[in-house]
DNA sequence: TCTCAAGCGAGAGCACTGCTCTCGAAAACG
DNA sequence: CGTTTTCGAGAGCAGTGCTCTCGCTTGAGA
């Protein structure tokens, strides 16, 4: 199939690799302000031109970084939810979730350009497209999954809703858990914002002279933002 | 005094200021990216190159830039807090919690560029320079006043603090406020980081397709993040 | 009051950017 | 085999941040 349609199509691939390699490259080591096409042309041995053959547009390569950047964090907050469930079939969901922020959180610290690439400003005048959301999704999805995992095992305490969010919390319900109590994916999705206002203000430098231990501090609060969803300790 | 300091420096500070207003202007049109000395010169009626006598770099504009917008959303959100205060004696610290919440998210709203600025990814080679500090600790300062007042008001109740963080918290308190229990402050911290989560995902599209009615959302999240820091209902 | 240094704007210029267009070679297809 | 598509190279345009030099103006000290 795809070795029979020709050697014309590999090359292009591995081109389009090659270029979103070198690109990643300078957008860890300089941000993506930074970020040359002419730049990574002349890194690859090639004229800045010919790059426009695969990247219309500087945007559109920020596009694809981005789409990788969201998969790459998804993915890793996955494998550290399979993990942990690997371990034992009785994981608290507690557990998971926090082990689940934590993962995002290094994956932050580890890839910082790329997380503010992602979760950062919206870079130029720039929209994201449409094809952004499968990707930007994944980390979401597993949060509602936890939750879900929880509330079938009677692990669910129902949090406070106020009178005046009951229609957009049984709207939110309706479209991404209808298996949900409403007030649980209310919780849910500010939780799931509230997480990465952590993670945001210990990257951008928000936290600096205030929050020493960031790891701690993180877990603390991570923890004590799934008991807002409602997910209960384990009993001890 | 600065009257008689001549006619010289007058001018520089109203042209100091006239570029900063094109720049603001520029910044609030098309974003931080876009933002042009050589363009804010031209809309001045000089050349590029005289520009540089009033702001050695581009950074240093963006800095200045940075620095009013702090001054700025911090101003905004003690007036929204003066503003309830004068109203009546017994107001709720919720209650001042959440208008100072609502007020520096309606700020956001309606300057996405700056607040991107301040609050989203840093920008170019960026760190912030000492001098942001102080306008940047506004609004964390306010809500360590709303908490404060409510402490002395017996209207805290104390939030739950694991050991592992029991010294990361004392250590914020000794450096942030003495007066109140550990546990409050560093509740207080990460409701603080997490309130501006819930803001950037808002204005940085991570609700699109998600979250409808952001303005109840949002009131109904920064509640529950008050009670987090163990802000209690005024007796109904 | 006169003088001289400091402050300032204009202009040219450098190195760089994203992007467009044209041209010739090479590969793929009929 | 010929034709069409695909691709890289090169030149070029308009724009950027920033530097340097050159004169004019102005304000403060002798």
């Amino acid at each position: 199939m795809s070795t029979t349609r020709g050697a014309r199509a590999r090359a292009r691939e591995e081109v389009t690799a090659a270029i979103k390699d070198e690109a990643r490259r300078q957008l860890a080591a300089e941000g993506a302000a930074k970020l040359s096409l002419r730049a990574v042309a002349r890194e690859l041995g090639m004229v800045s031109s010919a790059l426009y053959r695969y990247f219309p547009s500087r945007d559109d390569l920020l596009t694809a970084l981005i789409i990788d950047a969201y998969d790459s964090i998804g993915e890793a907050a996955e494998r550290a939810d399979a993990a942990l469930l690997k371990k034992g079939d009785g994981v608290a969901p507690v557990r998971r979730w926090v082990a689940v922020g934590e993962a995002v959180r290094a994956w932050a610290l580890a890839h910082p350009h790329e997380y503010a690439l992602i979760y950062g400003s919206p870079v130029p005048g720039y929209t994201a497209p449409m094809t952004t959301v499968p990707a930007a999704s994944r980390v979401g999805l597993l949060f509602i999954g936890i939750v879900r995992d929880a509330h079938q095992g009677r692990g669910v305490a129902e949090p406070p809703l106020s009178v005046e969010l009951r229609p957009e919390a049984e709207r939110l319900a309706a479209e991404l858990a209808p298996d949900l109590p409403p007030a649980v994916v209310a919780a849910l999705v500010a939780a799931w914002a509230q997480l990465f206002g952590l993670i945001g203000f210990e990257l951008f430098g928000q936290f600096n002279r205030v929050v020493e231990d960031r790891a701690a501090f993180f877990s603390h609060a991570a923890t004590q933002l799934a008991h807002g969803v409602g997910l209960v300790l384990p009993r001890a």
